[in-house]
DNA sequence: CCGAATCCTACAGGATACTG
DNA sequence: CAGTATCCTGTAGGATTCGG
């Protein structure tokens, strides 16, 4: 495996979740590969603004080292590559819609922040929505 | 507020959470609050195990920060100092469980790992426990 | 088009010792 | 007990250039 994970069977797994999916911009990619489908390298690269060309691979390859992504070359010119999500990828998908539900709620509730689009955010007074 | 978060409201919030709950410790944290209420110090300190008091310090002191923990000194003699979870970190419940069933299921079903042991994990063929 | 190769660095995270 | 104060290190993440 990729990565030494913690042997903890007493408790919290939740740090070895944080171990696969805490890089910076795994679980954005997820995300999208949820959302959207299948995409090529250069679709997600320009769709994941700010990445490099450099960090999209290795994000991708670590993903699909742990078994949440499936890589598939085309052997055309020019080259196509698409990625998509495995079974074990789809399996975050609740995981990743409350991750970002909380994000978007938490972006308006943030100590010391006035919502800034009320009509926009559908929060309710005691959490983010969709949670319950 | 302590970090710069992308204020991207097109699409994945899933990167504001990361970068609120994205640290080492910090989910471990809300877990072992949620699941049995505040905590002392060193209780926490002697329940993370590897934890140095530096790093609990810091880690606390973000999620205090972010409005996920509260904290709470109560002037006495020995000095005591109570860590609790405040409404935004008990909103984190349900993705906090879902994520330690994800890291449960997937320690025994990452690629090229027979499962452990059998009867402790109530896996299923088709995902972690509890997510559909 | 889809990367690989090289080089770089800030900062998350840690070891250790000390204190009100 | 509940933390600071120093010092240190690995590596996650990035900028840039080149190749099949």
């Amino acid at each position: 495996m990729r990565t030494n994970l913690p042997d903890k069977p007493e408790n919290c797994m939740v740090e070895v979740a944080m171990e696969i999916l805490g890089g910076r911009w795994k679980l954005a990619i997820v995300y999208k590969l949820l959302l959207q489908g299948t995409h090529r390298f250069g679709e997600l690269k320009r769709e994941m603004t700010g990445i490099t060309p450099r960090m999209l691979t290795r994000q991708l390859r670590e993903l699909e080292e742990d078994g949440i992504v499936s890589r598939t070359v085309h052997r055309e010119v020019p080259p196509r590559v698409d990625y998509a999500l495995t079974e074990t990828g789809r399996s975050l998908e609740e995981i990743v819609r409350l991750l970002d539900g909380w994000g978007r709620w938490y972006l308006d509730h943030r100590p010391g922040t006035s919502p800034s689009n009320p009509e926009q955010a559908r929060q309710t007074a005691d959490g983010p929505a969709g949670m319950r």
